[in-house]
DNA sequence: CTCTATATATGCAACTTGCATATATAGAGT
DNA sequence: ACTCTATATATGCAAGTTGCATATATAGAG
């Protein structure tokens, strides 16, 4: 089921509803890959939450998986680096299949983005205004509001 | 397995690979139904080809399966239209709940919105341009090019 | 009588998601 | 030694979602 608020952004909506998928975490990955030069897992997780797409948290597990299909559709590369102190990491880079791929995202993006002004401007023009984030969200002992009563 | 290319679209960069996720579809059909008052579900999907959130065709079974979600959670009302010729409708129309989502839906994509332009932003400060429509798409007898040799 | 458009709806395999869990290295603190 | 935390990668799985095919039915056109 599909909600607008997760309680993890005060009581505000969000995106979290639209989930964690992976074509929004692809590019973002690609992206950080091209700009950086290389990096491995648990650092993309974390520089992703600058410029990610949605407002979701990133599922570690579902960023793993998405780098290995990456990597089984050739568009990163990665190798094992066991120099420095704890854990090994698996560093990842973008191969020109992968720049490629970024290129479509950009254009995807892009034409999303289009849509989405275009939504927004009609629903301007229909005075349906987006329902502001709510100021007492953050406050911890915040009861359920009558604006809060679904399920 | 995402696709940035369906082959629907020429052989254009799409969204179809997004999906005709419904949390893209809900949005739309909350609008028109507050925009339009009523409708039924076939006319609905032949309206949302003008707003959609994505390039993804619309697919009937899963907007009647959105209609059907969306009338459990009160979002939305119907009833039979019998008059009028042709097989009986089901006419729905928007609740006071269905537009206060409706108005969370646009809080939602306006932040998507956003990211997805400082995405865009940060791709073109680092050169990275979208892949521009292949004009040739169109044409019929068009072969897999080099560019298109991917599964 | 057939074909097409309109209209609603379900079946189902394949895929995706969120969350929990497993495993392991290493530093800091007690 | 022992515990705690951070780093780091990875898998298991139930529940949910998707795309496509299919079923059903009304009515107009030819």
């Amino acid at each position: 089921m599909p909600r607008n608020r997760c309680g993890r952004h005060g009581n505000s909506p969000c995106s979290c509803g639209m989930g964690n998928i992976y074509r929004f975490v692809e590019p973002v990955v690609l992206f950080l890959l091209k700009t950086k030069g290389h990096a491995h897992g648990y650092e993309l997780a974390r520089d992703m939450k600058d410029c990610s797409l949605t407002d979701a948290a990133i599922d570690l597990g579902g960023l793993y998986r998405v780098l290995q299909r990456l990597e089984v559709e050739a568009l990163v590369a990665s190798e094992w680096d066991t120099s420095g102190s704890g854990p090994a990491r698996r560093v990842y880079s973008i191969t020109s299949a992968g720049e490629y791929r970024l290129r479509e995202w950009v254009a995807v993006i892009g034409n999303m983005s289009r849509s989405m002004d275009a939504f927004l401007r009609r629903a301007r023009a229909s005075d349906i205004e987006p329902l502001p984030d709510s100021p007492e969200a953050d406050v911890a002992g915040s009861d359920a509001t009558a604006a809060d009563d679904r399920k």
